[in-house]
DNA sequence: CGTTAGCACTCGACGTGTATGAGTGCTAAC
DNA sequence: GTTAGCACTCATACACGTCGAGTGCTAACG
């Protein structure tokens, strides 16, 4: 069976009532909206089809029916309607963003403020992958006897830094001039490159060759372990304990050790280099714990050619209008924002 | 009335139980217990006594008693037995600060796990002040045209970054050498120092006012703020909803709305400089959200001055003896890994 | 032939009534 | 001073009946 005209209407309607309610939507109720112009019984016949298709379930016998994650599915891939926001609201984002922008990981953390105040549920921003950043400055700072602290400055302003060993007898100066020589060598090389670049230091200068082997390990070690918890920022992690499918501590729970793993997180939420808004409904996020969760992306640009990611983490029955709308306008606002740094 | 030894052995052990099980505890309940050697007649005398004086509440008629916030203060006062850690714990968790020891961050950040995890609570690490850090090392990095990067990185290794402008015409070579001055001249000074160190300098270089009038007012600004969200750190924030009293969903949330609000958490696990274990009960948190939760806290040492804040956050019931030796070995352990960085 | 009114049926939500049991306070006996 | 006994209280659990929202089916209607 093909769905007709009317049935998509009749799906549009339940769905978007139950995204409102929470509640299973009953013949009468889409019966007696606007733009519907049947009666409960006709209503009833569709529903029943609907069911049969796949788009429906009815938690029991006498209750209303409830989208299934197939009708999430037709309805952000056909039925969306794209909605608006107003122009005061933009400016309100955008405000919040600018106030922040003195430093790069303040941008982020406010942008992701700004993404759960205006949906209302639960924003996560990943920082770009570590290994396309370009380094723009490398310095090395004494901190003990052997030991020195590197700090490796990148285009987007993002600081990282390490303690390393470094081989007796090198003082301030010495440091400082070694720094120099690094930061001449290595500007604007990706980090991920950094080990040809390396190696041709390591062939170049005989006497710090272990110095320098030891801070390649340490870079190395930091792209392989794929950032750190600071490059995963949650915004709004108790705005989803609002609506009524979490009145389950239970729920509410399995919801929150999600968001405490980092790691996790870095993985739901990464994407391929696409700038378009990606969905994933329910169970196609392959995690027990976010069945009954969507997660809806999009990226924003840091320099030439790393990206990062930005995401809102809702019910199933969220309003996907309004976070498409909210997210593509971050994802170039944060974009725009952070190019200053460049 | 006094409390005689008997009320003494009674309040504990209703306490004792009441901790373990989170159920108002009745007389048969104490009276079996090994110890206790009276009927259940006899301990319901006693326990209307203590009831009177306000060591046990009553939810209703006919349940058994509550201890009172009174209760616990004289419990943690008195009553308490210390407990001793057994050594292979002590050593796990060493071990597991140690592993992480290569960045500051990561440490304290560790550091919060480990306590989240020994206590099944929620724990919260509180960064030293900023003003009680000494500078090791200043570096202006060119970021853009008039726009550089400032980093300093203080004897904690902890390094604090932020744009300012700079006036035109200054390459990266004279960032650089200026840099190298600020370095010379700043070092060894406390963060909260600066102001004075920095109006010696702009008196020597005419040239450079603009430059360090900007940096200096960042830095204020910095200390101002007393610190950003990176400076207080939550572990185990979802470890709280295993306990019947999180339950309902409306506490749960208020509790994580606390959490979410580093400012709050700062103000609450502010301490003096003393290194002693303290604990605030329930309402002596002034915070109504957290009527019903107890905070432990102590400090660790970082350097010779700055001191910062670990504690612990859990239910009024919680264990306070086990919560005590816990944070009383991190406490030891955490200044003992940051000394390294000395 | 599609649409709709009518009707019997289902099932969760809610309120009431009753039994149960844990725990108390009091009194009298030990 | 301590304890056994007993009447009393009250939260909890369970059974039962009612109510109402919603369904599926059938027959009538245009």
């Amino acid at each position: 069976m093909q769905l007709d005209e009317r049935k998509y209407l009749i799906l549009q309607a339940i769905i978007d009532d139950y995204i409102l309610t929470a509640m299973p939507v009953g013949s009468r109720t889409i019966s007696r909206k606007s733009g519907v112009g049947f009666s409960p019984a006709t209503i009833r016949n569709e529903m029943s089809d609907l069911e049969e298709l796949g788009y429906l379930d009815q938690p029991h016998t006498s209750a209303g029916r409830v989208p299934s994650n197939k009708a999430y599915r037709l309805y952000v891939d056909h039925l969306i309607k794209g909605s608006k926001l107003t122009s005061d609201e933009r400016e309100r984002m955008h405000d919040h963003l600018v106030a922040r922008s003195k430093q790069v990981e303040s941008v982020i953390r406010s942008a992701a403020g700004v993404l759960s105040d205006a949906t209302k549920y639960t924003s996560v921003i990943v920082a770009p992958k570590l290994g396309t950043l370009r380094i723009r400055h490398v310095q090395l700072v004494p901190v003990a006897e052997r030991t020195a602290l590197m700090i490796i400055v990148t285009n987007a302003g993002i600081v990282k830094d390490a303690v390393i060993r470094v081989p007796e007898g090198l003082d301030a100066d010495d440091l400082y001039s070694i720094s120099r020589v690094l930061t001449q060598k290595l500007a604007d090389k990706p980090l991920e490159g950094v080990r040809q670049a390396f190696s041709e230091l390591l062939r170049g200068a005989e006497q710090n060759r272990k110095l320098l082997g030891e801070a390649l390990q340490v870079i190395e070690k930091r792209l392989e372990a794929g950032g750190d918890a600071s490059d995963v920022i949650v915004g709004g992690s108790t705005n989803l304990l609002e609506y009524p499918e979490y009145s389950d501590v239970n729920k509410a729970r399995s919801f929150l050790s999600v968001l405490e793993s980092k790691d996790t997180l870095r993985k739901l939420f990464s994407r391929d280099g696409s700038m378009e808004v990606s969905i994933r409904i329910g169970p196609e996020n392959q995690l027990p714990a976010l069945n009954d969760c969507s997660i809806v992306t999009a990226s924003y640009r840091l320099g030439d050619r790393s990206t990062g990611t930005l995401g809102i983490i809702g019910p199933t029955r969220m309003n996907y209008n309004r976070v498409i709308s909210v997210l593509d306008f971050m994802s170039r606002a944060l974009s725009d924002v952070l190019s200053e740094y460049q």
